[in-house]
DNA sequence: TGTATTACGGATAAATAATATCCGTAAAAG
DNA sequence: CTTTTACGGATATTATTTATCCGTAATACA
């Protein structure tokens, strides 16, 4: 079971985006170019995060994607759910009906409780959840400012701003 | 991303299991058979938790499968991770290095702290194993004997003995 | 000793999901 | 009117999951 490269492309780009001055825009291609991945199957990726609206996509000549909002708006669980969508890891197929004395599932409309097992399954991928929302975009800027040696986020930056250049 | 249905005929079983009177043991054919799922399919389950050694399998006639240990010692991290493998959910490809002015990756041997990214994902991944390991199946037994109906816990329990018998 | 039972594990097939590319459409800028 | 760019449908490729099959070995029992 693994989470599939979009995510981390999607956190990638959305890091990128985050450090981008105000009103500028950064096109698929280049954050493709800067990441060294397929511009194409990137797309999907980011078309995702616009569906969510976390980014926001503008056509046209000097267009691109920007963030929708602020980065301390944004967290690790909105863009892992925009492109991994919001369903559970574990799916219950509710195999207790098989059992040769099981309960009836309840006849019309009404809901059983969730067994035992599947409630702590449930409650594990919620942990996992809550700790992604506690993570913001801003609280990433903030660390990787920290980590990251001054001399390569400014040549990061340059090499964007001679490539929006235009 | 979903976790395969053997997590959840994992977990079944072993909630079978640890219900069952000492000496006792049952074979993947009644697991199957009682779960409604495909006995040679199931075996491959049942054998994973053999090789993580959270049950052990005897051949031959009234051979079968018991828990190699006591249910208060066997968390539901154990099952999931003796079936999933216990690799992160979150497997980063290091795009980074891709970036114009990136940090050259460590020449030998030596290894570069995860980025900033890929540790709030692998926390989010702990946070949902710890939740898994605090759970152990004498837990599940204790909540399950709270909520399901005496009658069904009979019904199923004369069921099991009396083809267990031989 | 022989036969039935059962787990074990390799090989393989089928179905599904992830990964990747292609191309036509529409919007915006100049 | 032309270029740039996101959007979204269609399709191909590859990997993973799901499922079955069968040969081997161990054990119980007659
Ligand atoms: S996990 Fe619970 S709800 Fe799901 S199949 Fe098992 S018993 Fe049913
Ligand atoms: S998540 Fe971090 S370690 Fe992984 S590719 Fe991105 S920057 Fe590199």
């Amino acid at each position: 079971m693994q989470l599939k490269n979009h995510v981390e492309w999607a956190l990638h780009c959305c890091s990128v985006l985050a450090s981008l001055p105000d009103g500028e825009r950064i096109p698929a291609k280049l954050l493709a170019e800067l990441h060294g991945i397929p511009r194409e199957y990137l797309s999907k990726a980011l078309q995702a995060l616009s569906t969510a609206e976390i980014v926001s996509g503008t056509l046209g000549p000097n267009g691109g994607y920007r963030l929708a909002r602020a980065p301390s708006e944004i967290s690790f669980l909105d863009i892992v759910e925009a492109v991994e969508g919001k369903g559970c890891t574990f799916v219950c197929t509710e195999i207790r009906d098989n059992m040769p004395c099981a309960e009836k599932p309840p006849s019309k409309g009404k809901k059983r409780r969730p067994c035992a097992v599947a409630r702590v399954m449930y409650d594990a991928d919620e942990a996992w959840r809550s700790h992604l929302r506690s993570v913001t975009l801003a609280d990433l800027a903030k660390t990787v400012e920290k980590e990251v040696p001054l001399r390569v986020l400014k040549g990061n930056a340059k090499w964007l701003a001679a490539n929006l250049d235009r």
